[in-house]
DNA sequence: CATAGGATCGCCT
DNA sequence: GGCGATCCTATGT
């Protein structure tokens, strides 16, 4: 079942966050379908934490997507080179996002692969955001999106790009572990934060 | 207009 | 453990 904006609108971005593990998350990209389950994700809490892009109410052209209700997808690019894929999260105006760190292969393997060919190393496929949007065919040119099909007929899109389903896998605690965000040194005390997610599936 | 730097990754030593 | 790739974004003049 596709996910509707109810579960994206949620007023706290780490349940949010710990949720999206063991869902599913679809692309249907160049006519190709391919999907991986997440196993880690991370929180970014908008206005009062200086890891986000939002920190302080900062809105530019790029944070914009952030600062819509929950439901749609944020991409932007680091690096240069990596297209970075997050769910935006929260009412609007409350600019808060899950980044996708990891995810495990499902369906389409054989287009991730095929994607994966251009510099990816086959050991660890999944693991990192860069490598998740890799194999899913996401670039930052797809930042905006639509995730949910709420009011899917007030627009022109007939149907979605990137989705996120439920699979009724429902991750124990004990196979979840909490730790600060990576790369995110800058961010002083929230630094420290745990709102790091990952999901040892058995 | 110019410029510095980034929520990363793979390859090298 | 270190480095280069690579380009958009934000900021400053």
């Amino acid at each position: 079942m596709i996910l509707g904006a109810e579960f994206y609108l949620r007023n706290n971005v780490t349940i949010v966050a710990r949720e999206l593990l063991g869902k599913l998350l679809v692309t249907n990209i160049d006519g190709q379908k391919t999907s991986g389950i997440i196993t880690e994700t991370e929180a970014y809490q908008g206005v009062v934490d200086k890891a986000s892009h939002a920190y302080g109410g900062k809105l530019t052209n790029r944070t914009e997507v952030m600062y819509r209700p929950g439901g749609f997808a944020y991409v932007y690019l680091c690096y240069g080179i990596h297209s970075l894929f997050n769910v935006v999260t929260n009412r609007k105006d409350i600019p808060h996002a899950v980044l996708i760190r990891s995810i495990a292969p499902f369906e389409g393997i054989e287009h991730m692969l095929a994607r994966a060919r251009k510099g990816i190393n086959a050991k660890n496929i999944g693991v990192g955001p860069g490598k998740v949007s890799k194999l899913l065919g996401i670039n930052y040119g797809l930042t905006g999106q639509r995730l949910t099909l709420d009011f899917i007929n007030k627009s022109k899109q007939k149907e979605l790009t990137i989705w996120i389903e439920d699979l009724n896998e429902n991750p124990k605690k004990s196979e979840i572990e909490m730790s600060p965000r990576i790369g995110v040194d800058y961010a002083g005390d929230d630094a420290l934060l745990t709102y790091r997610y990952v999901y040892n599936r058995k």
